[in-house]
DNA sequence: GATATTCTACCTACATGACGGTAGATAACT
DNA sequence: AGTTATCTACCGTCATGTAGGTAGAATATC
């Protein structure tokens, strides 16, 4: 079979291109959506004809594939790092958070993808990793710790998850949004610490008791 | 010309199809996004036959361009109405944010269309209207009369517009995104109650000195 | 160590199908 | 009768996927 998917890349050339075509298609996925992507334009910026891309990748939708496995388990993976060097219940519900901020700002074709995804009114079928399935996990487990430490109150990790992680991706998104007067660069060090503060003091007025606030 | 844009509908027979159209666009759009929703699928919502939507939109893109008109102008007014009954810059936040969080829990096809808006890495160039423009608009009014009037810090309305607004579609949008056992329904009273509950504390924690928190 | 063979990494060219838009006929009001 | 609304039929475009070919590297063979 000419097209068979290759589970390992044989040679050192096959594999850069392969990474290029995945990174050239998370840019074009990340700017126009799935559907408006065009396989032309991620050949063209990686420098190759379009029917070459089927070389590595079997279609359109495999690529897709491809790509937002790869930001679910990229982002799990930096989560779980900075979270397990926290030990105390908000120390770690920081690092969470510090974790999807800095994830999406050093990668915001991630957070465009993300953006996306969530207006799907319904996960697709054959889609085996959910954004919000995981991102929930991860909040739940350090929640929950939190709640029986009798630390936070008891609170919907749905509800963290939306308010607060929510505000990452926007802060991420929304940067070239607005006119040329309010744009603003997600990853400048005083703007994104700036943020970040906001960030931590959201957090901690959604988990902690009323009267113990700092 | 056979495509003129008709400005005003000239029968009720019209007029119904015409509003039909908008509200099944309304839907295909929110669904799909722009670039996957069909003019098929939209005719076959409406009852009629593709063409016939060519007689009251000149193209897909204009149909687009007025569902969104329609859904930015119809969330300004319903914001501005609920704040202006509000005096006290504290009540006139909260009443910005339920105002947004209600609009958008009515009409959950515009909140995941403005999803898919602000993951569009720049502003279409004809699109007149932008989201986090008027939205930031609106923020900011009531913002810096708080701040004039001493009862906030100064902070930056677009982080607020970031951290809490965005919580707010999210939480619309996030509704159908869990597996089977998280779904939850956002206009469902207790859920939705639980959830401004946090929108508020969250706001407070925002815009609030630090000692003077309730 | 030169030659034959196989494999990798692309290419050109084409078939297919989908969708948006257009033209013109027709039905339905008033 | 004349306008308004909707239909059928058709066309053009464009993106995907497929078929098959080719240069050059890697590997085997003598």
């Amino acid at each position: 079979m000419a097209n068979a998917v290759r589970q390992v890349a044989r040679q050192p050339r096959g594999d850069a291109t392969r990474q290029s075509i995945l990174e050239a298609s998370e840019q074009v996925f990340a700017d126009l959506g799935y559907a408006a992507a065009r396989l032309e334009d991620v050949a063209q910026a990686v420098g190759i004809r379009r029917p070459s891309i089927v070389y590595y990748f079997p279609g359109k939708q495999q690529l897709y594939d491809q790509v937002e496995a790869d930001i679910f388990a990229s982002m799990h993976d930096f989560v779980l790092k900075r979270v397990e060097d926290a030990d105390d219940p908000m120390a770690r519900l920081h690092a969470l958070l510090d974790a999807w901020l800095d994830f999406l700002v050093g990668r915001p074709t991630a957070a465009r993808i993300i953006q996306r995804l969530i207006a799907d009114s319904a996960p697709r079928g054959d889609n085996p990793v959910r954004f919000s399935e995981t991102a929930l996990r991860d909040i739940e487990t350090v929640i929950s710790m939190g709640v029986e430490a009798g630390v936070f109150r008891p609170v919907s990790a749905m509800h963290i998850l939306n308010g607060v992680a929510g505000g990452a991706l926007f802060y991420v998104c929304n940067g070239g949004q607005l006119g040329e007067a309010r744009s603003y660069d997600a990853a400048n060090p005083t703007e994104l610490s700036a943020f970040r503060a906001l960030l931590h003091k959201l957090a901690e007025a959604a988990v902690l008791q009323s009267d113990e606030r700092k």
